[in-house]
RNA sequence: GGCGACGUGGCCAAGUGGCAAGGCAAGGGUCUGCAAAACCCUCAUCAGGGGUUCAAAUCCCCUCGUCGCCUCCA
């Protein structure tokens, strides 16, 4: 049994069969950096965060390419609306998101080309396009002959004809037919362009990516990811353009996440309906997020609201509550309790390992792991001694890993007020066995609204923060 | 109008032919001076209708509903 990966291509889930042996060629469409990232953003970018983690565990080495979009209509527009140079908005926009990536846990991609610095592939690019009969210049312009490719459409099961009933194609004398699109879009006066053959202009936004491919993972890649927003045209017009120049099939499979939604609908700029990462963040934490994104299916929409957020906060907290210590004074180191929870660690990693090589399903997986933290939990209410526990709550950490959640409390935290804490525990304990509870229950208080939190048991107690 | 996806308990969400995972919420209980945590118990027949099958949430058909793409979009 291997892994299955859903194929957007073949609309089916199919073996995954990597091109060469143990290694992944992974491209996933990053963003057009041209104002604020939202939580969508992160959505797709966790998506695909997980899989690489994942493929990893599974013993592939993965080379991960995620572009940024730094020249582009929109970009050129907000710059002129703000008055500044329009690299230096993506230059700032492409920093933000780094921070972005990295407050998310989210590893960094092999390589992030941009499409600035890619273009004398660009360029031959087009010119090998053009040369073969699958582009045209016009009037500076140049344009991907549709008619040209005969499986034009086959990601996004389109065909021609039937798109020219949907009558939404602007329409432009200077293409030869309506679904042309372009490769090379000339500049006005003042906007950032290249000289070229055809003239002064710059990229159009798909050609960028299949330069990228080629140039940085060849002329095949294992895997394409994206959000399903760029089905069509971006991705169906990639295909186009790679291989009518090469020739040869481009990527083995087509990975597409869901829209993140909120209130039912897609969050997106034009709606207007944006939460920013950094407004996300300031609220809740990364792993807040990514378990959000790993409790439903990747490819389904992803909902989005204060209930969902709320819930992800507590399954968060109940996967940490697994990894607390044994009770005070536990030194239950039965066979029964040894047997129970090392029986539960081969189902969990077995059935979490099933799980993601269906077509990477998370939640399922995530169950598993909830399912491995009510048996830990079990036996530590039975009394079992950290030295029982310890391996269950290795795997966990094993496994959590795999999704990228952090579960230990996030570092940095200052330890100096610990040993002040420990005594006014030790001070409370005292109050407590002379039962002067008002006066215990107001240390309990002072403390709980400082963010630490007590927890008594009949062996003692312990502390933690919130 | 075209293409596609989806509709599972109060909410989120797995499962896609053989007695419906998991999380959150809710109710009851154990423990506790109280609280918190943890543990135990309870809580759905899968939008509606028809069909195929020994057997369907899971396959087929129809109806209703929701969403996405077809224009920039993760």
């Amino acid at each position: 049994m291997g892994i299955k990966i859903y194929n957007t291509l073949t609309r089916k889930k199919e073996d995954f069969v990597t091109i060469e042996p143990h290694k992944v060629r992974m491209y996933v469409c990053g963003p057009t950096v041209y104002s604020n990232a939202h939580i969508g953003h992160a959505m797709s970018s966790l998506v695909f965060d997980i899989i690489k983690r994942y493929l990893e565990y599974r013993g592939y080495s993965v080379n991960h390419v995620m572009n940024f979009t730094d020249v582009d209509d929109k970009i050129i527009n907000r710059a002129n609306q703000q008055g500044v140079d329009p690299f230096e908005l993506a230059e700032g926009y492409i920093k933000e998101f780094r921070r972005h990536l990295a407050d998310l846990n989210i590893l960094p991609a092999t390589f992030n080309p941009r499409a600035t610095q890619e273009m004398p592939q660009i360029l031959e690019m087009i010119q090998g396009l053009i040369d073969k009969g699958y582009a045209y210049p016009k009037d500076g312009d140049v344009y991907f002959r549709v008619t040209r490719d005969e499986d034009y459409g086959k990601l996004s099961g389109r065909k021609l004809d039937e798109m020219q009933a949907g009558a939404r194609i602007d329409v432009d004398d200077r293409k030869e037919h309506p679904m042309d699109f372009a490769l090379w879009k000339a500049a006005k006066p003042d906007e950032p362009a290249w000289d070229t053959a055809w003239g002064r202009g710059r990229p159009g936004w798909h050609i960028e990516c299949s330069a990228m491919n080629l140039a940085h993972l060849g002329e095949q890649i294992d895997i394409h990811g994206g959000g399903n927003d760029l089905i069509f045209p971006h991705h169906e017009n990639e295909i186009a353009q790679s291989e009518s120049f090469t020739g040869k099939p481009f990527s083995r499979y087509w990975v597409h996440n869901g829209m993140l939604t909120l209130s039912g609908e897609k969050m997106s700029k034009s709606i207007g309906n944006l939460v920013s990462i950094d407004e996300f963040l300031s609220k809740h934490s990364a792993s807040t997020l990514r378990l959000m994104v790993l409790n439903s299916g990747y490819r389904s929409p992803l909902t989005f609201n204060d209930e969902v957020i709320g819930a992800a906060e507590k399954g968060l907290e109940r996967l940490r509550s697994a990894l607390k210590p044994a009770l005070p004074g536990a030194s239950n180191t039965s066979e029964d309790v040894k047997k129970s929870l090392d029986e539960q660690i081969k189902k969990t990693r077995d059935a979490f390992i099933e799980n993601m090589d269906d077509d990477f399903n998370s939640a399922g997986a995530l169950g598993n792991l909830f399912d491995l933290v009510r048996v830990i939990n079990q036996a530590r209410a039975d009394g079992a001694s950290d030295e029982i526990l310890k391996p269950a709550q290795a795997v966990l950490n094993e496994l959590c890993g795999v999704f990228g959640l952090i579960l230990e409390k996030e570092t940095g935290e200052d330890q100096s007020a610990a040993p002040f804490i420990d005594y006014l525990v030790e001070l409370r304990t005292e109050m407590r066995k002379q039962k002067l509870f008002a006066f215990s229950d107001q240390i309990r208080d002072r403390l709980s609204s400082m963010g630490i939190v007590l927890e008594d048991s009949k062996d003692g107690t312990t502390w933690h923060r919130a």
